[in-house]
RNA sequence: GGGCGCUUAGCUCAGUUGGUUCAGAGCACUUGGUUUACACCCAAGGGGUCGGGGGUUCGAAUCCCUCAGCGCCCACCA
């Protein structure tokens, strides 16, 4: 596959570039030689691990931004020399993949409460084993270099392994504990969920007020509810101690209707006089504030709901109804006995499940807990402080900051299957019977010290039933995926670690991000990663964001199929700022698409030339290339810099038009020989070398279509291939050269102007007369070749000579025309000109003549305020005169 | 309710410490081109009182104040 990869003859190229045909070949190829596989060796690491896509998941354009950002990244840096590693992988996603499981045998009639855990969990293996793992072969079509024999997933023994470490360790510390809390709690789940899973939704819901009666007398209170159903596990009444319009109910009781039960009233000052009745129903365990009010208050906890939301017993008639549906019927009762006395509308903010989108249900419950705080402190100060890490955007900065300030403990246990089972194990009945360990021979060892029974065995051990929040594998995946905890001294995590970027959303900075730098700091005393780069988010063009429910999302195999991996990378890259939400539509792939076929065909005109090593090179292209070679560098130090500011889709434009306007419109034309004849062998080489470095700085945006020219040039062993070779290197560029071909171009715009104006069709070659300089030759040459001129004249134009004039800075230039000439509209032309060229004047003379401009203003801007009011009046003497002339 | 950010051409966005290159880019648009690399193309061109108002300054898209609109994050007002 080594010499002749190439699937065409020179001589039968296509016009059009077929991604299709070239894509698996190459992927093929860079696996074969095993281009993408690092082991630590002498060089300096560049690490990326991949934020592990859930492992029945499928590739959208989330995925492909963000992963066309890191191929991007870990290309380049594997073309700068480093030793680059992007380790792949992907992420058991507890809650998702086992809801998706459940959805499944659902659908084949099996319900997930009847079968043991063993069971559920073979299931789940064998759809993680089917299609875990579709996502990676999805990431190869879009070019990712991924080092796939690293592939790691959560679930890995290794990995597991590694989670139940830190979990001892952790608990060991005295960070891990248990606590009967109010938690969220997922009803169609059934299990809870940390507080970041947790999304507010706006929604318009209802505030009812009820009537409750006062005990001993025929007064009723009041309260204001969005829950009436909660009446049920009201435990008291609580007003302000300072309202006025309640002195007289303190110290009373009153009778929850339906309940009938017999509940005090208290006195806090949390209750907000303002809002609906001012009298509040406290139902401590149903709610956050009302937990805290109870406790304060010792009150009853009377929970009314089962786990799936629906009523308990304490739901009296209303048992085994579903919380939405009891709500209805008991407002139907109150109404019945007359106790409802207002419904008002409410818009307020209801919490869902990330997940499901179930409502949240808070609840008291048994969970696992880790306190945050100390753990939080040295990632707040890497961030913030000693800018060991760097987020890019910057503006996240803040976020982060108030996210860590504020951090609460999270609660880590889950009550699902699919995941890491916590590792405590219980010995008997009572709170603290149990103990922590890595496996069930120390735990046993443990429980029978803990219990003092030296009888204990195995059987007389019981595993925590729940297992751990998904994050709490996923924290640990830049140390985990090098075995980093297990042997934190091994050679890998040595070498890799810490790794360099991170790529992903700023919807899971605290989620994940936030974390693993907690964890990074905590098991290895150091960053997990030098940079944090967050893109946006993928939205459609009317700017809603892509998703499932809106059918928004376009198919993103698709895509590549249709416009190529190059192609859609580029329409990805091309307008995503870091940070910046992406509006993406299928016509950016479109312009990806014409821009390969536009390199695609460069290359086919070079390809064509013939070589003729007896002629010399001309100074039109001998200008071009040496233009061009400063040219290059001075967009290779922008492209570097940006580069290394994250701006990536600045760097792909800024190459773009280099590849597109500089070296095709301008180079190539210029050093493209008269149609049948050979081009001289120096010129040859050069522009073919310059080519080469196109294709070098295209490569980390376009593999495919690059690595495929790169071996059309001319044969290249695997050692050479593009993929591996080296990013060019910033070399001294010479601005004054670079200015010089710049009023060339600026001259050939002038003449081609000047022809659009005149319709002259560029059959028609001219004669361009310069009566106040001298151009260089080269300039001579260029503008035969790019502006049809036949030839430059020295000397002002004999009297009576028909034609037209325009001006470049402050050369004038006059072609003669055949045609009839329009006086009038010469004059009208001239006059506008002169007109703003007088008011321009105007305006930078008064600023000359400003004393506090002459004085406050640097030399050098009031050297460039008289060169402008200069070249002015220069130009003004000539437009006079051409006046004059007319 | 608190915090952060955004508003520049029809669209998506650059614009680094106020002053060369400050009013830009790509796309779209208009006009003219089948010149054998490319119509997935070539050439030329038209678009903006930089969200409104006020201020600081010799000078403001850039700094300050204010108003309006949009977005994000956080927060227990039932």
């Amino acid at each position: 596959m080594s010499s002749n990869i190439s699937c065409y003859n020179a001589m039968e190229i296509p016009s059009k570039f077929d991604a299709q045909k070239v894509e698996e070949k190459w992927y093929r190829y860079w696996l074969e030689h095993a281009f993408f596989k690092s082991v630590p060796d002498h060089r300096e690491s560049y690490t990326i691990v991949i934020p592990p896509p859930n492992v029945t998941g499928v590739l959208h354009m989330g995925h492909m931004l963000n992963n066309t950002l890191q191929d991007i990244i870990i290309r380049r840096a594997r073309m700068l020399g480093y030793n680059a590693c992007w380790v792949p992988g992907t992420d058991h996603a507890s809650i998702a993949t086992e809801a998706k499981v459940v959805a499944k045998l659902k659908a084949q009639g099996i319900e997930k409460n009847t079968l043991t855990r063993e069971d559920f969990l073979k299931y789940a293996w064998e759809w993680t084993d089917e299609y875990g793992g579709v996502i990676l072969e999805q990431l190869k079509k879009l070019g990712c270099s991924c080092d796939w024999d690293r592939t790691k997933f959560t679930l890995d023994p290794e990995l597991s392994e590694s989670v139940i470490n830190v979990f001892v360790s952790l608990y060991e510390k005295g960070l891990i504990y248990r606590g009967y809390r109010m938690v969220n709690w997922d009803p169609e789940a059934q299990t809870t969920l940390s507080d970041e899973e947790v999304i507010f939704e706006e929604k318009e819901g209802r505030l009812y007020h009820i009537a409750y009666s006062v005990v001993g007398s025929n007064d009723k209170v009041v309260i204001a509810t969005t829950r009436p159903e909660t009446l049920l596990g009201d435990t008291a009444i609580c007003i302000h101690p300072e309202d006025k319009r309640y002195t007289h109910l303190k110290g009373k009781q009153v009778k929850v209707p339906i309940a009938e039960r017999t509940i005090p009233i208290i006195e806090d000052d949390y209750v907000a006089m303002d809002f609906g009745t001012g009298c509040l129903k406290v139902t401590p365990a149903h709610d956050f504030n009302d937990k805290v009010l109870g406790e304060k208050h010792h009150l009853d906890i009377i929970d009314i709901f089962n786990p799936d939301g629906t009523l308990n017993t304490f739901g009296l008639e209303y048992e085994g109804l579903d919380r939405f549906v009891a709500r209805k019927k008991i407002v139907k009762a109150l109404e019945d006995q007359g106790l409802l006395l207002k419904i008002e509308n409410h818009i307020h903010k209801v919490g869902t499940s990330e997940r499901t989108r179930a409502v949240i249900e808070p609840r008291l419950s048994d969970q696992w807990f880790l306190k945050m705080e100390a753990l939080a402190a040295p990632a707040l100060n890497a961030v913030l402080h000693s800018d060991e890490i760097e987020l890019v955007p910057e503006k996240f900065k803040n976020t982060y900051r108030h996210w860590m300030e504020n951090i609460r403990d999270w609660n880590i246990s889950r009550q699902l299957w699919w995941g890491h089972r916590i590792p405590a194990y219980y010995f008997g009945q009572g709170t603290n019977d149990y103990v922590v360990a890595i496996t069930l021979k120390d735990a046993l060892e443990k429980a029978k010290l803990k219990s003092g029974k030296d009888d204990l065995t195995i059987r007389d051990l019981h595993q925590d039933e729940d297992v751990l929040d998904t994050w709490f594998s996923s924290w640990l995946w830049p140390i985990s995926v090098f075995d980093g905890i297990r042997n934190p001294n091994n050679k890998e995590i040595n070498y890799y670690y810490p790794t360099q970027d991170l790529v992903t959303g700023p919807d899971i900075l605290f989620f994940w991000v936030a974390r693993m730098i907690m964890a990074g700091y905590a098991f290895r005393q150091e960053r997990p990663f030098q940079k944090v780069y967050l893109t946006g988010l993928v939205r459609d063009n009317k700017g809603r964001k892509m998703s499932k429910q809106l059918g928004n999302s376009p198919d993103a195999l698709g895509l590549i199929e249709e416009f190529g991996a190059d192609a859609v990378r580029v329409g990805l890259m091309l307008s995503s700022a870091a940070g910046n939400d992406l509006l993406f539509e299928e016509s950016l792939c479109q312009q990806g698409k014409n821009f390969a076929n536009k390199i695609w065909n460069a290359y086919r005109l070079i390809n064509g030339w013939e070589v003729d090593s007896k002629i010399s090179s001309d100074h039109a292209s001998q200008e071009a290339l040496d233009w061009y070679e400063h040219y290059f560098q001075k967009t290779l130090k922008w492209v570097d810099d940006n580069f290394d500011k994250y701006r990536i889709s600045d760097a792909l434009m800024s190459i773009y038009k280099l590849v597109w306007e500089d070296f095709c419109s301008w180079t190539l034309e210029l050093v493209k020989p008269a149609y049948g004849k050979p081009i001289d062998e120096v010129t040859h080489q050069r522009i073919v070398a310059l080519f080469e470095n196109n294709l070098r700085i295209l490569h980390p945006f376009m593999p495919f279509l690059t690595e495929e020219l790169w071996h059309f040039i001319k044969p290249r062993s695997p050692k050479e291939a593009l993929t591996i070779t080296h990013w060019p290197k910033i070399t001294h560029f010479d601005m004054s050269l670079l200015n010089q071909f710049e009023n060339m171009q600026e001259i050939v715009g002038g003449i081609r102007n000047f022809r659009k104006e005149n319709n002259l069709s560029p059959k028609i070659k001219i004669e361009v007369y310069v009566a106040n300089s001298i151009l260089p030759l080269a300039f001579e040459a260029s503008l035969k070749k790019l502006g049809g001129v036949s030839q430059v004249v020295y000397s002002k134009v004999g009297t009576g000579v028909k034609g037209g004039t325009f001006r470049v800075n402050a050369l004038e230039f006059f072609i003669p025309l055949n045609q009839e000439e329009n006086p009038e509209g010469e004059r009208q032309k001239l006059e506008e000109e002169l007109k703003y060229t007088r008011g321009f004047l105007t305006s930078v003379e008064s600023k000359l003549s400003n004393e506090r401009f002459v004085a406050n203003a640097p030399d050098q801007v009031i050297a460039i305020e008289r060169k402008k009011a200069a070249d002015a009046q220069a130009k003004i003497i000539l437009i006079e005169k051409r006046l004059s002339e007319l």
